[in-house]
DNA sequence: GGCCGAATAAGAACCGGTTCATCAGGGGGA
DNA sequence: TCCCCCTGATGAACCGGTTCTTATTCGGCC
């Protein structure tokens, strides 16, 4: 009834403990008869190796960590993440890597998470995302000396290893083709401005809108919290001030949808009167009328770029300390076009 | 530089080994004296832990397990699933339990992935979702003799351990909800047809369709995989059917936005010309115009039970075979109303 | 003063693997 | 024929804890 151990296969196949941690590992130390015999001995008794065992020898946890700061509700929103452990998750489940997961409350207690995960010996590495500012976790990892990737632009990744995507590139993308479509006042409904993220997507966002010629195309922005409700309020406020912008960037495509529905309740036709872009697709951004423009990237490979990286981490092979992946491209569709009216 | 063991602790301290596993873990065979003198060490080093040596004495490896098998562009998608796992998240923090994930590609892989974590002492226990008829993992699960919940309804869990929600209940309200509102042709747009709780669902809604008197209510059930695109193929094909339905009820959030968007694409009016009833409350329903009437619940809470019930059973705790959350409520929001024109 | 039991601590065994040092036996070369 | 080396296999140590058994000390009580 109990799970059987090398010992027992070991008596059965009348050798020793040494001899058959051998033979089921295919190194050399038995001759191939024995060897046979043994594994056909370790199958038929079910054997299956006791990773506590394997790993008290030092061996790999075979685990990763992801220790994911976000309130309940803004998780279960944000296909991104989802989509990104998918991919996370594609990576490892080829090497028998597990993924441990754990939602915290503050990144303090991230911290203590991974402390706690690594001190025990549960992971091998672990992923670092929505970096901020003078973020305590960079010199937290380094301390700890733990194989980490961080998930995001490498700015403040300090001594970290990253894997990132050009934001500004994408951002610049879409300006551009706004003011080519004869936008000269364009919003950005930005998320979270303590994010690294977010602060880079600005600086490029105004920059963007500098290049397209002096005093040419005013640019305003605000900042939320990600969720349809902020996306909504800002479209509103946005929407009744005097300068009206003609066109609104969204940092998701969750506020781009809210805000959709309030240019359609103040009775604005979409993109007549107003042009809207979402950062990062979904279903849901095709699925609205009109079909939204949308800043499109493919997050499960770019979440499986990142397990890549990790694992080349734990494996001690040489890894560059940060690898680009490929930006968001924009896919026009019918929440965006020409201005209309008086100039 | 390398992790302390109990063995520095007990070297600085002067004691033995077993001397500082009792004072570290609580237990009497130590005074006070030198037990406060071991816990400065120890801490005073650092120490933590290490979970494998632990796990090799038989104790709990302290973490749960979930092989999640979805395709990851669905995964994406559908805010369910990240809803419940935040709320068994919620449950687990609290005791330090972590959960250990991994998307697998069918149940046999999902199988062989549990006996695996089971067989490796890596994980206490497992949840099981999406249940189907004749389900191979639930004779699996029993056969390992590993503690199991089933979320999902107890019909097809044989022996394992279950939480659920009275689904047919709140079809039940949907449909007389409808009724009352003068709608007699009613559809039903379901996800997978070999899930069990997709069968359920669909007996309740023919029951409840008959329930309202003989003859008096049409009914009709379109079976799909959950994706917008479906959705929205269906609800063409039932819009353009010469006995179109007036009121549409689906098993998603994604699914019943997809069918607005097609009803508006054919110039109908929501909710005069048709009412449509969403399974699942999420912002993104709240966020389209109309507001969709909807079937929600508390999926974190949902979670939360599973989770409450499987640290119960691991723990040898008595628990009951089968626990019931609350089932799903109806939400009525503008996308239902009563039926107009001619009868 | 001697005996007994409780309190405290040491020491060893054990969990299930890995790995190192050692050894027996056989084959080949000189 | 002797020696050496290689192969195949053994036994023990070890990883870092837990737990059982044993030893020592001390105090209380008769």
């Amino acid at each position: 009834m109990k799970r059987p151990t090398i010992a027992d296969i070991a008596r059965r196949a009348g050798v020793s403990k040494g001899a058959v941690s051998y033979a089921l590992n295919g190194q050399p130390g038995v001759s191939e008869a024995t060897r046979a015999n043994i594994l056909a001995i370790s199958k038929e008794l079910g054997w299956q190796p006791n990773s506590a065992a394997r790993a008290l020898n030092g061996a790999r946890a075979r685990t990763i960590g992801l220790a994911l700061f976000r309130p309940a509700r803004t998780l279960g929103m944000e296909p991104f993440f989802m989509e990104l452990i998918s991919g996370i998750e594609a990576e490892l489940a080829d090497r028998s890597y597990a993924l441990m997961l754990q939602v915290v409350t503050d990144h303090a207690q991230e911290i203590e998470v991974y402390r706690r995960w690594w001190g025990e010996g549960r992971v091998d590495g672990a992923f670092l995302v929505d970096l901020h500012l003078d973020d305590a976790r960079v010199e937290a990892m380094r301390s700890l000396n733990m194989p980490v990737v961080v998930i995001g632009h490498p700015s403040q990744a300090g001594p970290l290893s990253t894997v990132w995507s050009d934001d500004g590139l994408a951002i610049r993308e879409t300006v551009e083709y706004l003011v080519a479509l004869g936008h000269r006042s364009i919003a950005r409904v930005a998320g979270l401005p303590r994010l690294v993220h977010t602060t880079l997507r600005d600086q490029a966002f105004v920059q963007a809108c500098q290049d397209a010629g002096p005093g040419r195309v005013e640019h305003l922005i605000v900042h939320t919290d990600y969720t349809g409700e902020e996306g909504a309020r800002m479209t509103r406020r946005l929407l009744s001030s005097p300068r009206r912008p003609t066109a609104i960037v969204y940092d998701n495509d969750i506020m781009a949808v809210a805000g959709l529905s309030v240019a359609q309740e103040m009775v604005l036709d979409v993109p007549a009167d107003l042009s809207i872009v979402a950062w990062d697709d979904s279903p849901l951004s095709q699925v609205v009328r009109p079909p939204l423009t949308a800043l499109t990237r493919d997050i499960p490979a770019y979440g499986a770029c990142a397990a890549r990286q990790l694992l080349a981490l734990i494996a001690g092979e040489p890894v560059d300390l940060s690898v680009e992946d490929r930006p968001a491209t924009l896919i026009p569709r019918g929440s965006t076009g020409p201005v209309r009216g008086p100039r």
